[in-house]
RNA sequence: GGAGGGGUGGCAGAGUGGUCGAAUGCGGCGGUCUUGAAAACCGUUAUCCCGUUUACGGGAUCGGGGGUUCGAAUCCCUUCCCCUCCGCCA
């Protein structure tokens, strides 16, 4: 969410933003809805005065009438206000000028490439083969567990990934992060605040909470949801919270399972394990003070822990600036780490580092006492630290060898027990 | 699942229809006293919104939403959360 004066005083970059954004809003319609917001407010706040002599004189002919006319623009005045909100939960975040303008991530532009690239002598396959082959996963039971999507991780994979997890948290660890297992059943709000209600309902599990069969006890209950990232607790769980300026910045690590229906997306990646409707990660979330240098200061340094761990697993990888219309409407800047999958043969997403700025701070109610004394919004990034079993298919296709069998990384063999998989 | 109690300012805690944005205590801030500090005493101390704009005016807010009433922290409905007891269960 922005706010609304900054809208109001900066249009042209906000219809900037919309258009390269590729956002669905009509901007102007929220403008006339503030004005109208406005004048009514004003007009009851005059009712208000009036009501209060009224009351005070205990005068029921004039109280009723002032009742009326009040009842009167509160109704007028309840539409406005629910349309104007719903606008402004829409209203994209100012994108960072380095971002490269276009609508997909087809204008993606790399900043940065690892030195070398993997060469096989052989034709290298596809982690789909080599983890049925090698028992360590199976896709067709895990349909007829799941449905189309479904699968079921095995002996050493299913080691692997918990190493895998391991291994982010001993880096969060060793940089001081709170580490945590939050809900990953949400109620609504925690989606609005962390920004991805309601434009990414498509993609969100819902829960029917309780007293389904009885329909009339059931329409004010609060449905629940299941979060696609633990990103949603660990800004959610500081709503209505006010930080004093030196306890920033906050650094917060969730373990938890993701859930995304991939609605929109089913033609895509349709066989394996990239694009799943659950897995697990290991996700950063910072809280800093309203700053841009902070803000790249931490970027950097968060984007940094996920680069250590593909080069601590030796992963031919890339760092991408996502394109403006690509990176999600609350975005101010991210940068996407992509692993090279030779079976594929293209880059795989790892995870994506993002700034967002106060955008989710403003919708979580999230300030800061700056030294100063007033209160602002703080900044919210956030960022990948392990996303798996998408990174084992990357790891499998990197580490196989030509009879088939898969090497198991140094880093990873504690967790594994053995060298190579075969 | 059943029965009951409760959500009030930074914290504790009064208030059950008007005089309440709200007693009192603690904490915070300023001051008096003191060589300094403590104690004591005096004063002050919520947030948000709108308009005017350095001091200003007004409104909203007692978990959230709705209702009754001339008037709601207070009454009613609903929802969320917390606590106690019983039952069930990992």
């Amino acid at each position: 969410m922005l706010d609304i004066k900054y809208i109001r005083e900066n249009l042209e970059t906000v219809k900037n933003a919309i258009k390269v954004k590729n956002v669905n809003i009509d901007i102007d319609r929220l403008l006339e809805l503030d004005d109208k917001r406005r004048s009514l407010a004003q007009k009851l706040e005059q009712l208000n005065v009036q009501k209060k002599e009224a009351a005070k004189t205990q005068n029921h002919e004039l109280g009723k009438k002032i009742k009326n006319d009040t009842q009167k623009l509160e109704a007028d005045l309840k539409p406005i206000e629910t349309e104007f909100r719903d606008l402004m939960l829409l209203v994209p975040q100012i994108p960072n000028k380095s971002s490269p303008i276009g609508p997909d991530s087809s204008y993606n532009a790399e900043i940065k490439k690892c030195d070398s690239m993997p060469k096989f002598a052989f034709t290298p396959k596809d982690h789909i083969e080599l983890m049925t082959k090698l028992d360590l996963a199976d896709f067709e039971r895990g349909v007829k567990i799941h449905g189309f999507r479904g699968y079921i991780l095995k002996n050493e994979a299913a080691l692997m990934q918990f190493g895998l997890m391991q291994l982010g948290l001993e880096k969060m660890r060793e940089r001081n992060f709170t580490i945590t297992v939050p809900p990953v059943v949400v109620r609504e709000e925690a989606l609005i605040s962390s920004g991805f209600f309601p434009a990414a309902k498509d993609e969100t599990y819902i829960l029917q909470s309780k007293g389904s069969d009885d329909e009339s006890a059931n329409n004010e209950r609060e449905g629940k949801f299941l979060a696609g990232t633990a990103e949603v607790a660990l800004v959610h769980m500081h709503s209505n919270e006010t930080f004093k300026e030196e306890d920033l910045p906050i650094k917060l690590c969730g373990i938890s399972s993701c859930f995304r229906t991939e609605i929109g997306s089913y033609g895509k990646d349709s066989r394996g394990i990239y694009r799943i409707n659950e897995f697990w990660k290991v996700e950063q979330v910072v809280i800093c003070k309203a700053d841009m240098e902070e803000n790249e200061r931490l970027f950097n340094e968060m984007r940094a822990i996920s680069e250590e761990l593909i080069t601590d697993l030796k992963l031919p990888y890339r760092v991408v600036n996502t394109s403006t219309g690509d990176m999600g409407a609350g975005k101010y800047m991210m940068h996407d780490i992509e692993i090279w999958w030779p079976g594929r043969k293209d880059w795989g997403e790892f995870g994506s580092c993002s700034s967002l700025l106060d955008w989710q701070a403003r919708r979580a109610n999230i300030k800061y006492q700056a030294k100063s004394g007033e209160k602002k919004h703080v900044y919210i990034l956030n960022n990948t630290m392990v996303a798996s079993p998408r990174l084992l298919g990357a790891i499998v296709e990197n580490y196989q060898q030509e009879d088939g069998s898969v090497i198991v990384p140094e880093v990873l063999r504690r967790f594994v027990g053995k060298d190579i998989i075969s």
